[in-house]
DNA sequence: TCTATGATTAAGATATACTTAACTATAAAG
DNA sequence: CTTTATAGTTAAGTATATCTTAATCATAGA
């Protein structure tokens, strides 16, 4: 069989998704910039070559009938996936601008204050950075950073590192005197909204063995800047990313106060569609993060090294 | 913006899509009844108005690239809609074949032996019919019945009556000595898989007074035809949607002995896309059916005027 | 080494789609 | 009630996109 017998002029395909959904020919003409007659003559051939009427005229305007509304249906959707897939595929027409979709959290705290080092290295790379939790399309985003397992549906991925989290707080907090575990059981807990929050309380709980005792949240706090900021005043203790406190730790500014990390069930990536990782300037990017991150990964060996007793708990 | 930005030249996609799927350019050539020189040229003027190159040319076979598979996703699911739109809304291709895709248990029980009355209605219609839970797509289908709501998304559906379920069983199992109640105690349930079941029994259940009890589910028939045979045999007594057994109980090889029905929450409805009511063939079938379903409604009217204790029951 | 296959390219042929211009019908303005 | 402006239709001619033909290339398989 034909695809011709499949499919009449496409075309008068898309003439006609235009034409229904401003319901005016003129407007779809205006749209594909040509004249109403050409529309007028795509539509009467789409609708000759279905054997059915699409639009009912009346003067001057058109509406759609009920197969010209079942068939805009499809038309629309397909012309749509069109569009998308094309622009998905088309050249990078911004070589110069690079825009990257990351999560709050490692955006805020993590990329942000680096990003100096990235305008150097890539001076003529004009840098775009919006903060979000959704995925997008990766229609006007080059790349993504996301908290996850790695499996993005359609999408390549790049692990950018291992996440380790433990409880950290600010060392005056903390004395020698008393047990550990008394006193961390009376410094108040702050939460957040984390993909593997839940896991990782109940483990810090049972480490403190206050087995039936439910957490003790006086806070919850979303965004991890003030959440860190929260840990640094004094307000309590909290189950952080290490990458996001390593300095403070570094520092001295927060503390670990138990030899306890797990392993978080998700890590940081880098994901876009696959074609987008041969883009210069997300090479580029790539390169340049993958080197920075190093310095989390060489802290948490020496951190680990200095701390010969840490040790990893599992639910 | 002009579309023309936004998509390029169609055709090209066309030919892409099939050289994609086939990863041949001779084989998209035949496929779309042109020369493998034109899908050379227009896979050559696609990859330039993208900027962007879709396949790996090696010798006497082709691969895609990255971008290519990207490209080839939507291409394939947008053109799929396309075909799928332009045939449910093609002028009917066999004006003289109406294809019928109905519930097995109201096709077997009712449709089919009604059917040689149809026939002699409209000899000249070819009738296909199959018996079918799911609902189709109405690419080969013109008509669909269906027991539901009468809510499908896209469709449109046209109520044929309203349906009542009662308990029914063979008549010498019930004896005027004993009361009611506690034969049917006795009386082993036979029960089926319908959208409703669910409801209905416990109803029963409970207007025996049998509060707590399991139902007593000795058998559990799903073929409507075989359960109807199993309550001719004496089996047992079940929950029946009147259009299927009215014929039975007027003859009074069945009965309903207990005074109460049910309104079903699931009716029987005609669906089809709205345009396919507009064939010929599909609004004969639908004046005849409407006909003889009259024959269902009278039948209620009189057995419930016959039998003026019989009260509706709900939930 | 030779042959056959699948892709590419240029040039010309053909079919498709577009513009122009004259026409219809009618809503809205005067 | 007449006039004007708008939206769509149609026919004829033109432009353009798309195809075919035919020559060419590269190489897998005989």
């Amino acid at each position: 069989m034909s695809s011709n017998r499949l499919l009449p002029s496409l075309k008068s395909l898309l003439a006609f998704r235009y034409a229904a959904q401003s319901l005016s020919f003129k407007a779809a003409a205006e749209h594909l910039y040509v004249t109403q007659a050409a529309i007028s003559q795509q539509i009467k051939t789409l609708e000759q070559a279905l054997g059915v009427e699409l639009f009912e005229r009346h003067t001057r305007q058109v509406t759609l009938t009920t197969e010209g509304a079942y068939l805009f249906d499809y038309a629309n959707k397909a012309f749509g996936l069109l569009e998308e897939g094309v622009k998905g595929v088309a050249e990078d027409s911004n070589p110069n601008t690079l825009v990257i979709s990351a999560v709050p959290s490692f955006s805020n705290r993590w990329l942000v204050p680096r990003l100096g080092g990235f305008r150097i290295q890539e001076p003529e790379i004009n840098l775009r950075l919006s903060p979000n939790s959704k995925l997008s399309t990766f229609l006007d985003t080059d790349l993504g950073v996301r908290l996850g397992e790695g499996v993005y549906k359609g999408l390549q991925s790049s692990l950018l590192f291992e996440e380790f989290l433990l409880p950290v707080c600010h060392p005056s907090l903390i004395n020698d005197k008393e047990p550990i575990k008394k006193q961390l059981a009376k410094i108040p807990v702050i939460t957040d909204t984390g993909p593997d929050m839940e896991h990782v309380w109940p483990i810090y709980q049972r480490f403190l063995d206050m087995y039936d005792m439910p957490i003790n949240t006086q806070l919850h706090i979303d965004d991890s800047t003030a959440l860190v900021e929260a840990l640094l005043s004094r307000q309590g203790i909290s189950m952080m990313r290490f990458s996001l406190v390593y300095e403070q730790i570094e520092k001295g500014q927060l503390v670990c106060p138990l030899p306890i990390y797990m392993k978080s069930r998700y890590d940081f990536y880098l994901v876009a569609p696959a074609h987008h990782f041969k883009r210069q300037k997300v090479m580029g990017f790539k390169r340049w993060i993958e080197n920075e991150v190093k310095s989390i990964d060489h802290s948490w060996q020496e951190y680990t090294s200095n701390n010969p007793d840490f040790k990893e708990v599992t639910v």
